[in-house]
DNA sequence: TATATTGCTTTCAAAATGCAAGTAATATTC
DNA sequence: GAATATTACTTGCATTTTGAAAGCAATATA
């Protein structure tokens, strides 16, 4: 168990304090929008986070509450892991960080329609995407199967 | 002119590309919501942070195209920093964060009220903050006044 | 003319990151 | 059932970033 220093009471030093960094957001990501739930799925994104650090923030996260760790049942050497409700309310947060970039970045991968309905119908979105995340069949940003 | 070294196209990912630490949206959050226009003003901020850092975060920030620079005119040596339009887009992210730290920290300086109207009265609120920033009469979170 | 203010730059130790290799506990294959 | 593979890490070490303090140059003020 390690402590998160805080730096004052400030609402987004708070945040900083957490996810201030340029890797545990992508963790988040990942769980949120990618369906990732296990270390080697989180190693494997297109940033390439090294192992040590991944390790690291996995800790952070669980520390901090935004996640938590089981063991699968069917095969005892997977650990799964998820986000918990203070996590799942990050939602939010990454959304509009979404359609920040997304409108600032010429070459943003984000999926043109998903970038819509953050615009148009967002409220909607929030919900099927906390419903995923809460229950069992999970939401994703692209098909599980298209994107390869 | 430093250049930001893109990890993939991700949205998450260039968001943090730019902003992915534990200061630079410290140096955001004094622009958008305390006032604050001067290196000598983020120095001064509860956080503390170091003179090396702030430096060459507003060098990111400029270059990033989040931040703008101009010499006072009315006294040479002093550089007033404001927000550009892709800064000012920043408002909702930023807004987000102190709606979920507000949520989560137990201990939060957040303010009631603009906790309150960020959950019940958004869009004007956002609309407030935005036209101050664009114009000349700036929005603050706490008067300049009462807040020392 | 001397002192302050303002916005930095420099130096250097300490901490964090990144890369590669190693390990322990399961799972699977032959 | 033994050998190989998978899974989730840990360890060691070089490189990079951070943090603290001092220094500096260009105004500005007393």
């Amino acid at each position: 168990m390690k402590k998160i220093k805080r730096r004052s009471d400030c609402p987004i030093s708070y945040a900083l304090d957490i996810f201030g960094d340029k890797w545990t957001l992508l963790i988040i990501r990942d769980l949120m929008f990618e369906g990732k739930r296990t270390y080697g799925e989180f190693l494997n994104s297109d940033e390439k986070i090294a192992t040590n650090i991944l390790a690291d923030r996995l800790e952070t996260l669980q520390c901090a509450g935004l996640i938590k760790s089981e063991t699968d049942k069917q095969k005892k050497s997977r650990i799964i892991y998820s986000l918990t409700h203070k996590g799942i309310d990050l939602v939010p947060v990454l959304l509009e960080i979404v359609k920040w970039s997304a409108k600032y970045d010429l070459k943003t991968g984000a999926p043109k329609q998903f970038v819509e309905k953050i615009k148009n119908d967002k409220e909607n979105l929030m919900n099927e995407i906390t419903a995923g995340l809460k229950g069992e069949n999970k939401f994703y940003v692209r098909s599980q199967k298209t994107n390869k």
